[in-house]
RNA sequence: CGGGGCGUAGCGCAGCCCGGUAGCGUACUCGCUUGGGGUGCGAGUGGUCGUGGGUUCAAAUCCCGCCGCCCCGACCA
């Protein structure tokens, strides 16, 4: 492709509306340009990134005995009444009326639809298993969308979803699509780490997370330094310790501690460790109200305490609610005294004896507070977020703590789908039973992006190999004939031997060429210009290591062949 | 939705405090020049200053409403 034929808007300076790398480089190299807030369209050089990803995730999602199928990006509210998400999925589903007033929704992910074609045309356990997948554009209007394809609207995913006729097949298919999804990112040029995590709105029982580790990461990932383990933050257990505390147990003695509201406060006016104190936060479920006891060192998690709680969401109590109930401003509450309120307490809070608590009263805590003599907790629980340096919960050594950004998450969903929908096979025995399923996603346009996180360097893009929208960027730098002549010899060679490239035909300086070659990203540069073939070379610029070697042009095809098995 | 910030030419910005016929850089067009890391000179094109209202002889500038966008938090591929 020559340049002067593909649009391809560079911009020299920063878009101010974008703050990280991907979203920055993706403006700047021309690959996207917005269209509204969190949607985007796919410039031609952008787009054939995508389409590379795409290819690569066909691949493996054929090879792994998926077959793609493609469902409507519009939905009808039945389908999602059955299951209960047309209420509980919330505002990210953005719905609308047709002109018959028919409730109906974009799909930000398709267990509705395909369950409802499964029911419809599967039988039997013979047919099983079965794995759907989808490359397709959805649908959620997220409240804050953000980073460019990082996290859209508007964006396109791989999603796939398997049934079979029993729990051991369905870890099968799920084991099989890890595996896909290992492959697709390796292949992808990824540094990445599967991780156990939660399954939030999705549902089901068994989840993992694909995510590739860059500092741009939305989540926290907290892995173990000497064994397998690795998990999401959200899902990172936190073994109880084993320590506890043997101190002889100290009178209750209530201390003014005045406007000292948070831990720093307080431990700072008392002078004493953070790990002495244990702060109590009032939560609201929606049904009712608890108080919830952590070390004043450690962080709540709250998609742990919702999962305690058997609810969807918790929330900290309005300051109102948290006055009524304590009789003390926020800053204050504490368990001694608290009338009628379920109290949960993390782990780490068993083995404490005098403690420091709010006493429940302006200005004042108590000192030396100890449970069972001054405070009933009604349950201990994992309540925390891990820290680095906690045991891991599983295998040897302690955790550590990164930020990654997830690309991809697979479910075991069990039958949570094909029992709400009642999607049922026969079995061997003629006897009816419900299919298990399980759901596997990809984010492309956010594989993308996290491609480029992990790739590039302050001159612009260093695509890995397999996913440039160019294998070769050929820049002609001088005006002359020979150079004009070598460069189109050079094209077509370089197009014979099965390479994708892009010819900077412009009219411009080698300084304009150059820059622009390092900022889109193309993994070679091939330099032509007629100092060089006055010596009967042209340049390959490697653009991950800059090293240059000066090539006859009738080696170029074979030296990049080499190149590109040892750059990908 | 809570907190912070911003809307002036495609992009990056100044002008606003102190009201008086809109400017810089870059990009784009033309001419000459230059020709291996964003060449130089000159001449141009392009803006109802986000939007609606108000104050005023006069509003980008002052006042009020609305809309949009960005960043930080709660959600997710």
């Amino acid at each position: 492709m020559k340049t002067s034929q593909l649009l391809i808007p560079t911009l020299r300076e920063d878009p101010v509306e974008a703050e990280t790398v991907s979203h920055r480089l993706m403006l700047r190299a021309g690959l996207i340009r917005k269209t509204a807030a969190g949607i985007y369209t796919y410039l031609p050089l952008g787009l054939r990134v995508i389409r590379k990803i795409e290819q690569i995730i066909r691949e493996e999602m054929n090879r792994a005995g998926a077959q793609e199928l493609l469902m409507p990006i519009a939905s009808p509210a039945e389908l999602w009444k059955e299951t209960g998400r047309w209420d509980y999925y919330g505002k990210e589903l953005l719905r609308f009326k047709d002109r018959h007033e028919r409730d109906f929704c974009l799909g930000p992910t398709h267990e509705e639809v395909i369950t409802d074609l499964f029911r419809r045309e599967v039988r039997s356990y013979r047919q099983l298993p079965l794995n759907f997948y989808q490359i397709q554009t959805k649908f959620r209007d997220e409240i804050r969308p953000r980073f460019g394809l990082m996290r859209g609207r508007e964006f396109i995913m791989k999603d796939a979803y398997s049934f079979d006729s029993d729990e051991a097949g369905a870890r099968t298919s799920y084991q099989k699509m890890y595996d896909a999804y290992t492959r697709i990112f390796t292949r992808c040029g990824l540094t990445f780490r599967a991780v156990e995590a939660d399954t939030g709105l999705i549902g089901g029982d068994v989840s993992h997370e694909f995510m590739v580790l860059a500092e741009t990461g939305e989540a926290t990932v907290a892995y173990s330094d000497q064994s397998a383990y690795a998990a999401n933050l959200e899902r990172a257990e936190v073994l109880p310790p084993t320590d506890i505390d043997d101190a002889p147990l100290r009178h209750l003695t209530p201390v003014t501690t005045p406007q000292c509201r948070t831990v720093e406060e307080v431990t700072a006016f008392l002078k004493i460790p953070p790990r002495q104190l244990v702060k109590t936060l009032i939560y609201n479920t929606g049904k009712d109200t608890v108080a919830v006891l952590i070390r004043g060192d450690h962080e709540l998690n709250e998609v742990k305490l919702a999962r305690l709680l058997q609810v969807t969401e918790v929330r900290l109590a309005e300051s109102e609610a948290v006055k009524s109930l304590t009789g003390a401003p926020v800053g204050f509450a504490g368990p001694v005294g608290l009338p009628g309120v379920r109290i949960v307490a993390d782990h780490a809070v068993h083995g404490m004896k005098n403690l420091v608590v709010g006493a429940n009263r302006a200005d004042t805590h108590y000192m030396d507070a100890n449970q069972d003599r001054d405070f009933k907790i009604d349950q201990f629980a994992d309540l925390r977020n891990a820290q680095a340096g906690d045991p891991s919960p599983r295998g040897a050594g302690s955790l550590t703590l990164a930020k990654g950004i997830e690309v991809g998450q697979v479910f075991l969903l069990g039958t949570k789908y094909s029992k709400s929908m009642n999607a049922t096979i026969l079995d061997e025995k003629g006897q009816e039973r419900l299919a298990v399923m399980g759901c596997y996603g990809i984010g492309v346009g956010r594989t993308a992006a996290a491609a480029i996180e992990q790739n590039h360097d302050d001159k612009g893009i260093i695509w890995p190999f397999p996913i440039a929208p160019f294998h070769v960027h050929l820049l002609p730098v001088s005006q002359s004939t020979t150079t004009a002549e070598a460069t189109a010899r050079l094209y077509e060679d370089l197009l014979a031997g099965g390479f994708e490239v892009l010819w900077d035909d412009r009219n411009d300086r080698a300084g304009v060429k150059f820059n622009d070659a390092d900022l889109i990203g193309a993994p070679i540069q091939v330099v032509v210009g007629d100092k060089g073939l006055a010596d009967g070379v042209v340049e390959v610029k490697v653009r991950r290591s800059g090293v240059k070697s000066r090539i006859a042009p009738s080696d170029v095809v074979h030296h990049l062949r080499i190149l590109s098995a040892t750059t990908a």
